[in-house]
Order: C-alpha cells, then structure tokens, then sequence
DNA sequence: CACGGAATAGTCATACTTGACTATGTTTGC
DNA sequence: GCAAACATAGTCAAGTATGACTATTCCGTG
C-alpha cells in the first residue's frame, strides 16, 4: 500500500486533481511501472483523506458529475516525504509471479517447456520495444522506465541463455 | 494468487505436507523468491480444499496438536500444470515499490537523495552476497535464485550508474 | 438532429492478504 | 527437575485490492 500511496501523493503535491485525472494519468503513463488499479486508487484516496493526508473540494463544471478534487495537506507533504525516503532507501527482492513458475518448469516436457519460454521471450521483447519506443517520456517517469527496460532486458538475457542449454 | 496456488501445489505434488511443513519450508528456502506468507497459504489451502484442488487428511503424532495433511488430488495435478504453463509463458512488467520512488526522487535535496540511494546499494550488495553464499541450492529452487541474482545485479549495475550521474 | 461511442466519475460486492494472537508440546541449560 | 526458550499448528479481525457494474454528459458524423 506504501507504494501506492507515495504514488497519489506525489501526483497530488504536483497539482491537485480529481479521481478521474489521477486514474486517467496513471493507465496512460504509468501503466508501465506501476500497478495501482482505478478501484484501488479511489478506495486509497479515501483511506488518505480520513488519515487527513488530502483534503477533498466539491466541484461541478458546465452539467458534468461533480468531482471530488483532491488536494495534498500539509501533513501530506510530510508524509510523502517520509515515504520517499523509506522506498527509495529499500531493495526489496524481486518477487514476479515467474519466478514461481521457474521453480517448477521441469515439471514439464522438453518440447512444452522450451515453446512456454519461447512464449515468454517474445512478450518481453515487446515489452522492451515498447518502452523503447516511447518519445523521451516525461522526465519524471523517466528513471522509473529506464530501470523497467534494464531489468526486462537482463531478465530477457538470462532466459536466452538458459533456452540455450 | 495464482502464482501462490502454484507454488503450493508444486509442492504439494512433490510430496503430501501439513499446513507447519509448508510453511516451514518456504521461509527456510523460499523466502528470496516468492513473497508467500503464512497465514496467506493457510487460507489459501482453504480454498484449494473447497475447489477440490487438494483433499485434507487429519492425522496426529503423540502429543503433538492434530495436523491437516493436504494431498494434491488429480484435477489439482491437472490445475498444475495448467497454471504452470500460463506462468511460465507470461511476462509481466516488474513493478517494485520502487519504482515509484524513483520517479519522485528529484523531489528530495541532493545530499538526501544520494544518501537513500546508497542505503538502497548495500542492500542490494548484501542481497546479492547473501544469495551467492547458498551453497549450490536444491536444483528446484535453482533457476529461480540464479534468475533473482541476475536481476539483482542489473538493478545493482543500473543504480551504481545513476548514482554517477 | 439523432444515435453511437467515448469521456467523465465513480461505487460495490467479493476476494485476498497479513500482523497479531492463541495454545499446547518439547527440549535444554543450569 | 524446572523455567525459559523454541517448535508445532494453526486462527482471526482488520486492512487492501479489484473486476464488474452504474449512470450521466459530450461530441462527431451521417
């Protein structure tokens, strides 16, 4: 949950904004590198605003739903201060569902196995050209996505080393 | 989920085990490769039950407090392999916490930023050390640590270069 | 100017996860 | 020969996450 709410604050000391536009903003840019869901962001939003980490103004333009801007509070601020410290100084092992499947891939025949991780070389390299195809992205992704494509290729490199053997 | 219920039935097909027995072994040795926790895979056993995916055997030795030992039925064989085949052939963006501190960490003063990302490069150093020291590992697990190091390393590698810049 | 599709703005039931807790049995150092 | 530490075997309340769903408004095109 840390993460995430790290991510909403740190959209909202940017600019506050409403629901809509958060979750807008994080399925087209950030799609990528994060994992956090519409439903999942707006039940956090809440749990930030009970906490008292944002503060919620009603706002109606023309005949639209009203929205529920979202704003950073001071003790937000604080928080997500403390936060990005805590997360930026952590290296938690990276658990992908993979590597699960890794574990048990010689349950499988040969011919099954190597065409499953033929399967999962192709997706990463589509991964990879997408991301590398993206227009030098906005600066502040940018770390995020260049450590993405780094890992995606060293996971890629390994798996065609071990399809060798 | 899925990946959990994998996990547990790959073990479970491995060898009839309590609820103790499995989660003894996943902290022991699995702890670096999948983020499984206890009381999850006690619920999740649960549900595997109720699926019809393992059956459950009440057994008791001496004294000892009365034990559920789960055995993998045939249709849980037949979910097995079927996860496993999905698993191995995904490919999954990997999405760690941190990566949404990295997008924000021109948020904190240098000094600060410097000091967090070094904490993060010890302890991916003593994450690496920590692994390599595993004298050659049940062959199982193997593929799963030789892939962790490997990404461990590019993360390693990548930070090391940031920090430079 | 009507209609379909996209944008706006969420809600909700359900499922999943986990820190903290319970409770008994076994071993070991002194 | 007993108290403390450790092993065994879980349970549960509370917190989190999300696919599926609802409902209104706007806009472009025929």
């Amino acid at each position: 949950m840390d993460h995430h709410a790290l991510l909403l604050l740190g959209l909202l000391k940017n600019q506050a904004q409403h629901g809509y536009q958060l979750n807008d903003f994080i399925e087209k840019n950030l799609a990528r590198v994060t994992n956090l869901k519409k439903a999942t962001a707006y039940a956090l939003l809440e749990r930030l605003r009970e906490s008292g980490l944002v503060a919620v103004k009603l706002e109606q333009e023309g005949n639209r739903p009203p929205r529920k801007v979202y704003a950073i509070t001071q003790s937000g601020e604080t928080e997500f201060l403390n936060l990005l410290r805590t997360e930026l100084s952590s290296a938690e092992p990276i658990s992908s569902p993979e590597s699960t499947a890794l574990m048990f891939m010689s349950e499988l025949e040969p011919d099954e196995r190597m065409a499953c991780l033929n399967i999962r070389l192709e997706k990463l390299n589509a991964h990879i050209a997408n991301l590398e195809n993206i227009p030098t992205h906005k600066s502040a992704v940018n770390f995020a996505l260049e450590r993405q494509v780094v890992l995606l290729k060293a996971d890629r490199n390994w798996l065609m080393g071990v399809l060798e053997r």
